[in-house]
Parts: structure tokens; sequence; C-alpha cells
RNA sequence: GGGCAGGUUCCAGAGCGGCCAAAUGGGGCGGACUGUAAAUCCGCUGUCUUUCGACUUCAGAGGUUCGAAUCCUCUCCUGCCCA
């Protein structure tokens, strides 16, 4: 089996958005895409099936740091990774566990070596190292797997957020070493995806971007972004960063973000996203459509019978109507999740799959422009 | 007909002389959520006012008191028990 691959399949007239293909030895990915996350091997209230036919999705996310507290590594490697487990044929990307050194703060410490965890699940104690994450990764079996990097705050000093990239570097030399002396376990290619971190410091990043561009890996990532920085700064960052990292690999922007955040940076020339939330927000009563943003438990929706959304050629989508997504979601019932994630999630492969078209067609920007006050817009 | 227990702001339900526009739940309304510790979290929810504050409320009518949702009297309702 082979190594990720990608080619570029054409480019907008007017912005540095590019349309692309991934091989994997999980099928093709055409780009721009966005990733459901499925953290614990599961897009939270969304079935297999409904990744498949409803939302179209090319790939989804797991989590190391969920996958390895539970079911565990003896289960995922009994099954043969994580997709039989899961009953998932396409590609899978897992994330490393870096972010959750981020956002469980409060429940770790970091050394050299690596980070110490307490479970968040029963507190017991774990050290995760870039060694262990690469194992980890080896057994849950992802496509792409993820360095294990530190994600720092917003805001962060300066000198701590040198500091912590120059630890990232280090681990991301150790993550490519122990890859490089571990075999693929199930027969097909894994590919590490390094990360750029740097904060919010332009030295920094661009220090960082060449680091990981001298790496020569498959394809990059950037980290340490949409972490609670004003939308300007993430944009001028991720334009760095296109600059610098390799034009013939994709580029992921790691956790990001809203709709006008995709377009904006799909215009800077990122190819791949991920973000919990079409998925978190839709189960909190948020729809994201063509026409603008929707708070569905609002009162204006009551007698609202028009479907959640007839402008992304979605059957699923058409199928409801706002009234009664209202009224699963005041009632409480588990299938305003299923129907307001599985739209969500059919609304962000709509966008991606649309901002694709209108590159190839050259007119990207234009289009784009265009769509960000509909996608604004608070319904 | 007799006995007992009750009637509190949208609902349930605390309060039992001042700290009460009235706990707490629920409901309602609004907001947040960006590599998922989230089917979560945060506001507001008598009227008027931007605030300070003012005003009208705790079945109804009287009364006691400096002061009443809270005490007394009568009336009207409700539930349970006995005839």
């Amino acid at each position: 089996m082979a190594a990720l691959s990608f080619t570029l399949c054409g480019k907008d007239s007017h912005s540095s958005a590019r349309a692309g293909e991934i091989q994997t030895d999980h099928g093709r990915i055409e780009t721009p895409i966005f990733m459901p996350v499925g953290t614990v091997g599961s897009v939270k209230a969304v079935t297999q099936q409904q990744l498949y036919q409803d939302v179209n999705a090319q790939i989804i996310l797991g989590n190391t740091y969920h996958l390895y507290l539970r079911p565990g590594l003896e289960v995922l490697e009994a099954a043969g990774g994580l997709h039989k487990f899961m009953g998932w044929d396409r590609p899978i990307l897992t994330d490393s566990g870096g972010y959750q050194v981020f956002s469980l703060s409060g429940n770790r410490k970091l050394t050299e070596e690596g980070a110490l965890f307490q479970s968040h699940i029963d507190g017991s104690r774990h050290l995760f190292t870039p060694e262990s994450v690469m194992d980890i990764q080896r057994t849950i079996g992802a496509d792409i797997i993820m360095a294990f990097d530190e994600c720092p705050p917003y805001p962060s000093e300066y000198a701590y957020a040198k500091k912590s990239l120059e630890l990232t570097n280090r681990w991301l030399d150790r993550c490519f070493k122990r890859l490089a002396e571990t075999p693929d376990k199930y027969g097909y290619t894994q590919n590490l995806f390094p990360i750029v971190q740097g904060s919010t410091y332009k030295d920094l990043r661009r220090a960082s971007c060449e680091y990981v561009a001298s790496k020569g890996a498959t394809g990059n990532a950037i980290g340490g972004l949409s972490v609670g920085e004003p939308e300007e700064m993430m944009y001028e960052h991720t334009a760095l960063c296109c600059e610098i990292l390799p034009a013939d690999k994709p580029r992921y922007l790691m956790g990001v973000g809203t709709p006008w955040n995709i377009l904006e940076n799909i215009s800077l020339g990122i190819d791949m996203f991920d973000c919990v939330m079409p998925t978190r927000n839709g189960r909190n009563a948020m729809l994201f459509t063509s026409k603008g943003v929707i708070n569905i438990d609002n009162k204006k929706w009551e007698k609202d019978f028009s479907p959640i959304d007839d402008g992304i050629g979605s059957p699923f989508s058409e199928y409801y109507s706002k009234a009664y997504v209202r009224h699963l979601v005041k009632a409480k019932e588990i299938l305003a999740l299923t129907i307001a994630s599985t739209h969500n999630l059919a609304f962000y492969l709509w966008l991606v799959k649309e901002a694709r078209k209108h590159i190839l067609a050259g007119d990207f920007a234009s289009w784009k422009a265009e769509m960000i006050p509909v996608l604004k817009t608070r319904l």
C-alpha cells in the first residue's frame, strides 16, 4: 500500500484557493474538505450510514486521547483497528491528544519527556510521550495521524510560546523517529502530519512553518489557532503559513471553524478542516444553513413548516421542517440531536464541495464575497 | 350535614410578622459554543424605568399591628375522611 498523495486539480484566479485530491489507502478525498469530528469513534448523534449517505463525509476524525482511555488499545487492536471497529471504510484522521494537553490543562503536567494526564473519566494518571502517542495511533490505525504537540492558549507570552514551540519541535522529531521504527499494523500506510505552532507571533509561526516544511511530510497542519484570538488575527497567520508550507502538499487547519472561517481560509490556501461546531452547536440548537444561521430553539420557528435548508440539494435537510425540529428540541427528544447534527454536517460538506466547484470554475473569490454575508446572517 | 387539610407570581412548590416582588424545580424567552471532560453552560422571566427607584401582587372582604403572603373574623372555592 502507498503513502498518501496529493494532486492539485485547479486554482482560483483571484485568491490562493486551490482544489485537489488526496489519495489514501482507504480512498480518495476531494479538497478543500471538511472532516466531521468523531472523537471517541462516533460522530456524536450521527450514524455511519448517515455519514455515508446524508452527509457524504469523505474522511472523519478520531481522538487518540479519548480512544486510548476508552475502549482502550486492547479492544482496538483485537478489532483490527478503528475502521473495522466502527464500521467505517473511508479514511480516518486521528488527532494526537495535543489539543487535550491544552483543553484539559487543569489536569496535566508537561515535561520534556511528555505530558502527564489525569483521565477525565476516572482520574487515573497516564503519561503521553511522542513515542507512546505514535504507538497508540499505530494501534488505532488512522490513515492520517497527527504529531504530538502542545497547543498554547491564547494569549500566550512570547517567551512561553517560544519555549512551547521548541518543545513541540523536539517532540516532532521523536514522532517521526518512532513512526519510522514501527511498522504499519493493518496493512495500509499511515501518514504523519506535523503541526505548526507559534501562537500569535509571526516570527515563531514562520520558523515553525519552515521547520515543519523541512520534514517533507505528506501533509502539514496548522494548529494553535481558533483558540480565542480575533478572526482577523487567525487569517493573518494562516496566510503566512500558507506562503511557507509546501504548495504540493495538503494543508490542514486544525479546529476551524465557522462556515465563513472555512471560506476565508480556503481562499488563503487551506485544504482541510475539522471542527466540532456543526455537531456540538447542532446539539445545542444551532443550525447552519445556506441562508444563514438559525437558532432553532427560538419561538419564531414554532410554526415555520419550511424545510431546514432547501438550498443545498440534501434530501435529508429538505425532509424535516424547522417547526418539527424546534418541537423536538423543546421536547428534548434524542432525534433533535441527530437531525441537527446530520443537517449541519451535510451543510458543511455542501459548502466545501461548492467551494471546490467555484475554485475549478475560477470564480471562487467573488462567490466567497457573496456567500460570507449570507452565511453570517442570523435568521 | 360533620371533621380535617388547603387556596402563593405560567406550572409545581417553599415561605408562616419586618432581611419578600417572594426560595427551589419546571416551563418560557434570549445568548454562548471553533484539533469535543458539552443532548452543555450563562443570563432574563409582576408592571413602569437606562440606572437609582416607583408602583401593584400571595382566593375575596374586613380587622389587629409602626409593619401582614405570614395573626384574627367572615365569605367563596378545592381535596380527603366520616355520615
